[in-house]
Order: structure tokens, then C-alpha cells, then sequence
DNA sequence: TAAAAATGTTAGTCTAATCTAACAAATAAT
DNA sequence: ATTATTTGTTAGATTAGACTAACATTTTTA
């Protein structure tokens, strides 16, 4: 059984290899920045999670997630976002609030209570942020990939890749906050001109049609902020 | 903020004493019994408590809460009931699994979830176990009195008095396996003679009419074991 | 490529919550 | 009312998870 503070080290390995897909490694400050405390501590725990076969470590080298870690960070996740979506659908959090509070909730240990609270949800594959949910099994729905144009007002979505390269493209995506990664909240869409309303870390801004078109993201559920 | 296990001392000194509302104080090693840890470390917590101001505690004398104290123990068993009905009522677990989720979740920091789960559940009075839920303004309703002979099969209640003080039907009593604050499940009445199927402690039994209007109990909600 | 900067590691300390073993006080029993 | 038993306390040790400060290695930069 691990303890509260293990699971947390899993799922920032986790987050920082396998979810950020570019990279299957995290180094021990990085780790220490997410977790919000400090380098050394990290390097004792990651010994301590290499110990338990759940991670890979070697000195001076970035660390993994071993099989084993993967699996038990997935799960980790899988609650998280089932309580996520419990908060939000059925006690009326609002989409900001609800992370907070699964931070406690998703260290709950008992199967039953996460299979039950999964059916009561009716299996959901998306969380209220738009991240997929692992099923029971740690299988994660593949997310569909579509532009930003062919996406519906009041989703959420991630930015994964781009279609034009041009710098006076790419000048314009940094200009309005945007990057690989990063969530798009599509507010609305002018029906005259396809002309969209988005926001992205909490900044509006309307881009065209054409815009939108060359930005691909990853199609989420639609959830409404309350 | 009260960690983990602050909030379980409180707790189980409440149960100990304002609950069992025949003593208002409770000795280090009934605590220690109760809560699974050796009385040495009962002491240390109890002079920590006692800095914090929530117990009265002096060296060789018995321990009760403070009116602060009390309060955050009403705040956490509060919790604890909340969780269990949502257990039992949404999710589907049985009335006997309920508890150890309970234990887990009852420490989740967050009023504003107590809040709204309160109101999810339709601020409900009673818990599985015909327990009584502590209001938000930590208000527990006082249950009423009947005898057993006037409760309702499906019923879970518990006795606080007889009438009858006869050695005769005290060993009766004592015989079937009940006492002061025993819980009784009415399983079902004869409607010909009046003939109670009761439960306690696991144990079935059959007693008369006349034998139920000596019982006093505490009246409960009705909840079925599935 | 050598110095500077960033990153990672080790050793030693701290706190919360637990333990054991020895001792002290209060209560019960003869 | 002594003694025995139960109950409560103290002192010292242990473990998990954190820290700081000093040091080591790797990477970057001039």
C-alpha cells in the first residue's frame, strides 16, 4: 500500500512523463517544483519509489515510471478525475474549484468506492478540465483530434499541434497565449463570419476563421462553467 | 488545521464520553484501547490537545473536550455520517461498508463540499446505522423515545431504558444479548400475536408483545440492508 | 575547452506520531 | 490499611517526510 505522499510523487512522474508526451523522463528539480518541495526531499523519495520497483532511478540520470509505477499512477489519476467529475456534475463545483478538493479524495483507498462512484457517473470518459479518464482497466480513451474551427462553443480543448509553420503564424499563436498544450475555451462563434470568441488562461481574444483552421486540438466533452 | 490524526482523538473522545451521555470524561487507556495505539502516545497527544485548547486534560485525571474541542468533533462525525449516507443511498454500498470509507473521508478538508453534499443527500437526519447527523451549525436532533413494541419493521434502533426492572426480564434482557445503547433491528412482527423478529448483534431472535413495551428506544430512520 | 550555471546528491537535523520499558499514582481487594 | 492491580506518565528510540547546507556532476556558455 502506498501512502499519500507516494501517490503524489507517482502522479507528478506521471503528468510530467507520460501525459506531457514529448518526454519519458523527469529530472529531480522538476519534480521538486511540481511538488512543491525541495530537490533533496525528492531524491530520498525517488530512492524509496526505486526500492519499491516503481520507478527508475540511477544518480545524475532522469527518472521513469516502471510498469508497476505507470499503473498505480494511472489509477491514481483515474480517481482524481472520477471525484472531479462527481464535484462537478453532481454537487454543482464550478470548473475551477473542483481540483482542489480531489487532491484530498483521489487518495481514498478502496476499489469498491471508485467502481461504484464510476457507475454512478455513468462511466465518464472526460473529467470537468476536458482530460480523459482512464477506465478500470488504465486504458485512457485516445482523444479525437480536430481544428479549432470544426470545434463547438463551450468546449474545452488542447492545442497539440499546428498546421501552418509560417512565423507570422506561429507570432501570432505566442501573441495570444497559446502553445503546444495549452487549453482553449471556445466561448462562442459569429455565425456571419465564423469569427471566435476563445479564451486561454483566463484571456479572451477573437480569432478568424482562418485561424482557427490551422490550429488542431484535442476534442474534449463539453462541460459549462457555472 | 487539525491533522488526521488530531481529528480521530477528538473524535473518539467524543464518542467516549458526550455520546455515551452516561460520563462526560474518558481515561488514557479506555482512548488508547479505542483508537489502536499503545496509552503512552494517547498521553503525548492528549497534553498536545490540551496547548491547543480543544481538551481538558490534567496529569492522573480524565480527559473530556473543551467547548471548542466539541465542536470540531461534532464537525468530523458530522463528516463521517454525511459520507456514509452518500454511501449507502448513492452508490449502493451496504449498510455494513459503509464505516470504513466513512473513516477515510470524514477527514477531507473542505466545508464548502460538506456543504453541498448535505444538500445533494437532502440534509438528511439520520445515517445508515440510525445515527443522528449533526446539523451544519452542529445541532444534533434529539431522537425520540418509543417502545419497541411501537417501531416499525426494517427499523434499526437503540434501546436507552426499560420499564420494567423486574431481575426476571432483566435477564431476559441480558439473556438476548441486549443492554443499554445495543442497537436492534426489527426484522419483522407477526400481526397475529405481535411476535417481534429481532436482530442484534448479528443474533436473531423472537420476542413477545409484552416483552417490546418494556424495551425503550431510541425511534430511527428506516433503511433497509441490502 | 575552461569557467559558470544549473542540476543532482549527501549528510545531518527536525517534527509528528508512534513504540517500549520503566516508573508513579490511583483504585480495588484482601 | 496495606498490598496488589489497574491506570497513567515519563524518557528515550524509531520512522516517514520534510528541511538546510555543503558538495558533486552535468550542461551551457563564453
Amino acid at each position: 500500500m502506498l501512502s499519500y505522499t507516494e501517490e503524489n510523487y507517482l502522479k507528478s512522474l506521471f503528468h510530467l512523463t507520460i501525459e506531457k508526451n514529448t518526454r519519458k523522463e523527469a529530472g529531480t528539480n522538476e519534480l521538486a517544483t511540481q511538488l512543491g518541495v525541495k530537490p533533496a526531499t525528492v531524491n530520498d523519495m525517488l530512492k524509496k519509489l526505486k526500492e519499491k520497483k516503481l520507478v527508475n532511478y540511477e544518480k545524475y540520470i532522469k527518472s521513469s515510471l516502471t510498469k508497476e509505477g505507470k499503473k498505480l499512477a494511472i489509477e491514481i489519476v483515474r480517481r482524481h478525475r472520477l471525484w472531479e467529475t462527481f464535484l462537478f456534475e453532481k454537487l454543482g463545483f464550478s470548473w475551477d474549484e473542483v481540483h482542489e478538493v480531489a487532491e484530498q479524495l483521489e487518495h481514498i483507498q478502496s476499489e469498491k468506492l471508485i467502481g461504484k462512484l464510476d457507475k454512478f457517473l455513468n462511466f465518464p470518459v472526460y473529467d470537468p478540465h476536458g482530460d480523459v479518464i482512464p477506465n478500470a482497466n488504465g486504458v485512457m480513451k485516445l482523444p479525437e483530434k480536430k481544428t479549432l474551427a470544426e470545434e463547438q462553443p463551450g468546449h474545452i480543448c488542447t492545442l497539440v499541434a499546428v498546421k501552418d509553420n509560417s512565423a507570422q503564424f506561429l507570432q501570432y499563436v505566442n501573441k495570444i497565449g497559446l502553445g503546444i498544450n495549452k487549453k482553449i475555451k471556445l466561448i462562442s462563434r459569429e455565425l456571419y463570419d465564423g469569427l471566435l470568441e476563445i479564451e486561454v488562461d483566463g484571456k479572451k481574444n477573437r480569432v478568424s476563421h482562418r485561424f482557427a483552421e490551422n490550429i488542431v486540438v484535442d476534442c474534449k466533452k463539453c462541460f459549462k462553467k457555472k
